[in-house]
DNA sequence: ACACTTTTTTGGAGCGCTCCAAGTTTATTC
DNA sequence: GAATAAACTTGGAGCGCTCCAAAAAAGTGT
């Protein structure tokens, strides 16, 4: 028996003379167990190399990981998650409540189209569904029969989600910008697959937004600029995955004119404040920019972004909160706050 | 047997009139059952509300979990994993290899005194641990027979690591730092346990540093220093966690006098430019300030940082790789550049 | 020394699954 | 239509463990 295989439970019953069951009581309730034999079941654990229970088997059978996993939105992988400076603080929140309750924060990996066998395959107790969920992707999450809660998507009282009030913030952004007197902007939108910028341009019709995160903010843009009298539809829209490199290029070149850039995220509105100093166009004497979501990043730029903030950290933590709690299904809905920086200013 | 109980392959089976085998193939090998039975055996599925295999089951048939742990190193919680520019960046590095190899990035958690039992529990196939082991832990995770890398530590020939070369690096800093005619140092050690900084005053007598890490680091400014004839234990040396706060309002109280701050991260570094906004002290003219990892962070801050450098991602990715490799213990010892920015200048 | 209580130890059952050798059915050939 | 080949299905074995009811051993009191 001792060669090569890893050894086992019974492996060191045998070596020590006693049953699996007292083997098992010397590594999960050594209390329960005489000191004599303990001492005996840890020298043949030793001798044999046996380092505790595999946790294998101990899974099957209490049926518990330990672990609560994160499902990255949409076409994103996980790298893309920590990249971002959202999906970071977001996660961040999430690991605190992971450190207190002593369990593991699984990052798991699966592509767009895998996503539905990866919510079902997951080794976790229970999940956070990334923003941008559809329809297949919330009934394999309720057929796991496991707790978990969407980001950014109100699926119904039965099921725990988490948004922020986006209509608001996308209101107050085009608010303050038109009080300053903008009237010329683009609308930087979220592009929810791989690939380069895609231009909307002004009159080319109604932009279908594929998820709510997406159409509140529209949305709220389109109602913010209605009360200066002004369309959406002759605005142009840019959908570009956030942290795309030339999303600035692009809005640039193609829209001179604008005098104000309203985003979806603050990393989309950073890599357009990159662009602006990389062509020497001063922001926010020449361009007024403004961010969505209050990260971090966000107050370190130069200038400091303009942005609608809310608790991204919080948020995170309340999900992974009623996720361990697993009680009765909430919807909440977090307030913003618009925070007014250096980004922003009368046009030119 | 239609009662609450969630269904299992062999309820599916019993109602579709089929075995066990053949339900599991329906799921795994759909080619090798036959049409009409797949389906009859998929009705059977939907009506019980089975959603396919239980992944406990196959977790300890199959005997992987398709994923890959990072354990946060010494005292760290996974929090301050993600918190840290440092720790993200490795983990960056990792999850781009997990993304591509289909893995699941586990942050597996445990506090210090845990650490033993969170390693032989970890549900995952090989893990990475962060740095600053200590031998305890180093055997204990090879007990668990599992591929593993230690990072920042030189456990031997017979188990994997990656290092940076930190005393190339420490030397480097204090090199441009005399050349530019500082003779006034303070240094940034790393604290491993929570708590406020530690202040070493010169002529205390030797600090013991407990890794290899900050051994290394220290030995490279003691030698940088000896080449300008000064003794490092004539050098304050104050131990903090990085991100800590008060560390600046520390080196500023009680070192006035000291016109260049040498640190062991970059994290360390931005806090003391923080509290050199905070005071009015301007960098690099009145006082000069080296990081250390070169992370991105580190080029972002005003003014940017001098930072020794090395491909954190990198460290990341062939870490990552050498798990999935499961080869040849190997042990890399990474380059480190110093990097020249706005941090640093001529004493004041 | 005996009955009785308390402390320990035992081993069967079973968690849900996949593998695989063997068995069964269906298709093909002459 | 029997023989042979190909396609599909079966169910036992076993992954390593923990639970638990029951048995065994040790301790206690008279």
């Amino acid at each position: 028996m001792n060669h090569s295989k890893t050894p086992t439970l019974a492996d060191v019953g045998r070596v020590a003379g006693v049953s699996r069951g007292t083997v098992s009581n010397v590594f999960n309730h050594p209390d329960l167990v005489r000191s004599d034999v303990r001492e005996r079941v840890e020298a043949a654990a030793r001798q044999l190399g046996y380092d505790g229970p595999d946790p294998r088997g101990r899974v099957l059978r209490n049926g518990k990981f330990n672990a609560i996993g994160f499902i990255p939105p949409g076409a994103y992988a996980i790298a893309d998650v920590i990249r971002s400076p959202y999906g970071r603080e977001l996660v961040l929140g999430v690991s605190l409540v992971c450190d207190g309750a002593g369990a593991t924060l699984s990052l798991v990996n699966g592509t767009e189209e895998t996503r539905t066998s990866t919510i079902r395959e997951a080794l976790v107790d229970g999940f956070i569904l990334g923003h941008s969920v559809d329809i297949d992707l919330i009934t394999s999450a309720q057929r796991r029969r496991l707790p978990f809660v969407i980001l950014e998507s109100d699926a119904g009282p039965d099921i725990n989600s988490i948004r922020i009030d986006g209509r608001s913030g996308a209101l107050m952004a085009v608010g303050h910008l038109a009080a300053l007197g903008h009237r010329h902007f683009v609308i930087l939108s979220i592009r929810r697959t791989s690939g380069p910028p895609i231009v909307h341009m002004p009159g080319e019709g109604k932009i279908t937004a594929g998820f709510q995160l997406d159409y509140e903010r529209l949305d709220g843009f389109a109602q913010g600029l209605a009360e200066v009298n002004l369309s959406i539809d002759d605005v142009p829209i840019i959908e570009t995955t956030p942290g795309e490199p030339s999303a600035g290029a692009v809005v640039f070149d193609r829209f001179p004119e604008a005098t104000a850039i309203l985003t979806m995220s603050d990393w989309q509105a950073i890599t357009v404040l990159d662009e602006a100093v990389r062509r020497g166009i001063n922001i926010p004497e020449q361009v007024s920019v403004v961010g969505f979501d209050g990260t971090a990043e966000s107050a370190r730029t130069t200038p400091p972004l303009t942005t609608v903030t809310h608790d991204i950290i919080g948020k995170g933590r309340i999900a992974a909160q009623m996720v361990f709690e697993n009680g009765q299904p909430r919807q909440i809905i977090m307030s913003v706050e618009l925070v007014i920086r250096g980004s922003t200013g009368p046009p030119r």
